[in-house]
DNA sequence: TCGACTGTTCAATTTTTAATGAACTGACAG
DNA sequence: CTGTCAGTTCATTAAAAATTGAACAGTCGA
């Protein structure tokens, strides 16, 4: 191949690189698997790790970090390529599933961790003497547990949306 | 006050701002936003940046951005207090406010500049030459696009959801 | 069994982000 | 005015997060 040499991208897919790159972030994820994400989705042809190395010009180890992520979200395919002994990855485009990978891995986990935490407050404001501010931490632990409450059924419903 | 050493948080204190300053990370904020909002969550009586310096023991730098920050957000109301020459802060505990504020703050913004890169990406793809190619890349264009509008259409949907 | 090759792991390093604290502004009382 | 105090700003420092790259593991054909 006669493109083997670093940072090989055309200005397109410069755009859209840079364009996931910076979008990832607003969800806290590293900079990285946006480009990797970002070259899958504007790639015709499936691409492989080693394609991503030299293309991105980023290390075998975040490449390797990045597609596992995807993998895990479900953003990411496995496919047949070129050469049988490599793994070729395409883009998975629907919203939908990248949402709701999402949410799975990275909100929901959270939102567990958290209604336990919340039962442990239970517990410590049960054991407060003061009547008056039993009753004030009472009142805004009840309203982290409706907080709690909505962010579980909106979750569900922006999947559906998005479904269309 | 006799309480006016550092660190002076009572247990359930301690649980609340821990719990806000591990959530607001979810968001992609820094921990001391969340832990001062934290403790003016859990505080029945409002309090002034000197009081969240001392029993936070973060620093009076801090303090001040992360109050700016939530100011911005809606997320604290200025009301008055017992030395008229401070300013002093309450939480606004309304889900739909906070999330709201999130939105205009920290993801319209994003979206606002999405729409042009787009812009920009489908003018590139308009000088491809290869028609093949040029095909592919408008249909993925595309595809971002009707992502953006599904965000616009998703971001309202929550507040209206959280306003009950 | 060996060598060639794909892919993973993780300690070390670099980069990015947040926190600090000293200098500053502005308001106000005496 | 002048000194004090509340609050802001921002260059420096510290902490956290992402990236690297070298060692390693597994596979396969000769």
């Amino acid at each position: 191949m006669s493109d083997a040499k670093p940072n090989t991208l055309v200005e397109i897919e410069r755009q859209v690189v840079s364009l996931f790159a910076d979008g990832v972030r607003v969800a806290g994820l590293p900079r990285s698997v946006g480009e990797i994400y970002g070259l899958l989705f504007v790639s015709a042809e499936p691409l492989a790790m080693d394609d991503l190395v030299v293309r991105l010009n980023i290390s075998k180890g975040s490449v390797s970090q990045g597609l596992k992520f995807l993998r895990t979200l479900g953003a990411i395919k496995e496919v047949e390529g070129p050469d049988v002994r490599r793994t070729y990855y395409e883009a998975d485009i629907e919203l939908k599933k990248l949402v709701g990978g999402f949410i799975r891995e990275q909100m929901r986990p959270h939102m567990e961790s958290g209604k336990d935490r919340l039962k442990a407050l239970e517990a410590e404001v049960a054991k407060e003497v003061d009547g008056a501010k039993q009753a004030f931490y009472d009142e805004r632990v009840k309203k982290l547990e409706r907080w709690l409450k909505q962010a579980k059924l909106v979750l569900p419903l922006i999947q559906r949306v998005l479904g269309e």
